[in-house]
DNA sequence: CCGTTGCCGTGACAAAAGTCATCGCGCTCC
DNA sequence: GGAGCGCGATGACTTTTGTCACGGCAACGG
């Protein structure tokens, strides 16, 4: 029967960022980390936080986002167990730029910035680990720039569809099959935009025979043509 | 008269990224650093170009943009003497996901990406210096899109005369003054929008008397009454 | 079995964004 | 001093986006 500090030890050695620390560190990381559980849809901080510790997913998935005063959501990312949050405000003092709040029960891991910041002087590897991650992130974040400025609702669609369907589609009798685990609302948060136009535009792809739709998946039956829609 | 190798000295000291930079290994980067010449307009980078090398801002302006294939740009930043671009390819090898172009006659230097890289493996604080440039780039993106994806041109327009108001406006008799260094087309590809949307509300802003306009420059008699109309 | 709840679809608008074409003004350059 | 150019303004639309208000349907829990 494996001690939680046994445990705690084993989960960091699966985090990515982490995977080039020696025991003798990770141990370090174990005496100064904190766990904290979270229940599904709970701010784990909010914009304006002041920020400054290095947060993990250990379990359960936390979406990352911007809260308009309006009540529109715009999805930045989803951090998945093994990835890190507050990276930002870890290294600049600054407060967090928006907010995280859990999907589903979760458990993070909070390390304390001073400790990670002497980590990453002492292991520069470790460093370029989180440039990696943050390169990352800009580049993600330029899409999603892109997308918002120059692509319409439809487009935006289109093309996530299609990303889908690349990621983790299913080729099978009719076309592409791929199942839908967001439902419109989330969609359209995801996409910058708003329910409604998310349901029209999916039933106008239907109509036009771009897509097949069911309860929770969906066909894209020719891809080549639905690729196409985005040039014209 | 100083040699061209004092001048490069010169500059690379007066590059941020580079302060804590001991003069030998200053003196490294000079061996291994090759210079490049640039009229305005030019391209430095494309979007989808290999990059790997880090460049740094000698003289002139270079602004990063996105472009859309209907020739519409939008303005990611400006970089200005001192800065750097090509960070994250430097670091994960991809290619670059922007373009970069002269604003006006440029002078950019060019280090050897392995050079760089090893630096910073010797020298965390420049590491870490990396990341707090990244961290100021991605709140930046984050604010961009925010605006993109939950506020009207109009919206947009404002706060940024705001922005600028705060920046560099001069408190005058009739108000904050500003000078205007960019035209309406360079306008709204900062903004995320065209020529003709930055005419118009414009226009519908000085019509309502909340900006009085002159040639090159502006001026926000009422700044609050300005403000205020972000909230409604 | 039936009320509640969560989602989806939609009609009817209203508002914002974007397109195209045209006009005018001030500059610069022979 | 005109021809040409770059820019800004604007009218006339077309599309797209967003809002509000319903209605329907399936799932879930008394």
């Amino acid at each position: 029967m494996p001690t939680p500090r046994q445990q705690l030890l084993e989960t960091l050695r699966r985090v990515p960022l982490f995977n080039e620390l020696s025991e003798r560190e990770l141990g370090s990381i174990v005496e100064s980390v904190t766990t904290s559980r979270y229940e599904a849809n709970q701010v784990v901080f909010s914009e304006g936080d002041q920020g400054g510790d290095l947060l993990i997913v250990r379990e359960g998935d936390v979406k990352i986002v911007k809260m308009a005063a309006s009540g529109r959501h715009q999805l930045i990312s989803i951090e998945r167990p093994g990835s890190s949050l507050g990276e930002v405000s870890l290294f600049d003092g600054g407060p967090y730029s928006t907010t995280a709040i859990t999907m589903n029960a979760a458990v993070l891991l909070r390390v304390r910035g001073e400790h990670f910041r002497n980590l990453c002087l002492i292991h520069p590897h470790l460093a370029l680990k989180v440039i990696r991650v943050l390169g990352h992130r800009l580049r993600h974040l330029r899409q999603l720039v892109e997308q918002l400025s120059f692509a319409t609702v439809r487009e935006r669609l289109i093309a996530h569809l299609l990303r889908l369907a690349d990621e983790r589609g299913i080729r099978g009798e009719a076309g592409i099959e791929i199942s839908l685990d967001e439902n419109n609302e989330e969609l359209a948060a995801r996409l910058g935009t708003v329910r409604e136009l998310i349901s029209r535009n999916l039933g106008r792809l239907h109509g036009q025979g771009l897509i097949v739709m069911r309860r929770r998946a969906l066909t894209i039956p020719n891809e080549a043509q639905l690729r196409a829609e985005l040039e014209a």
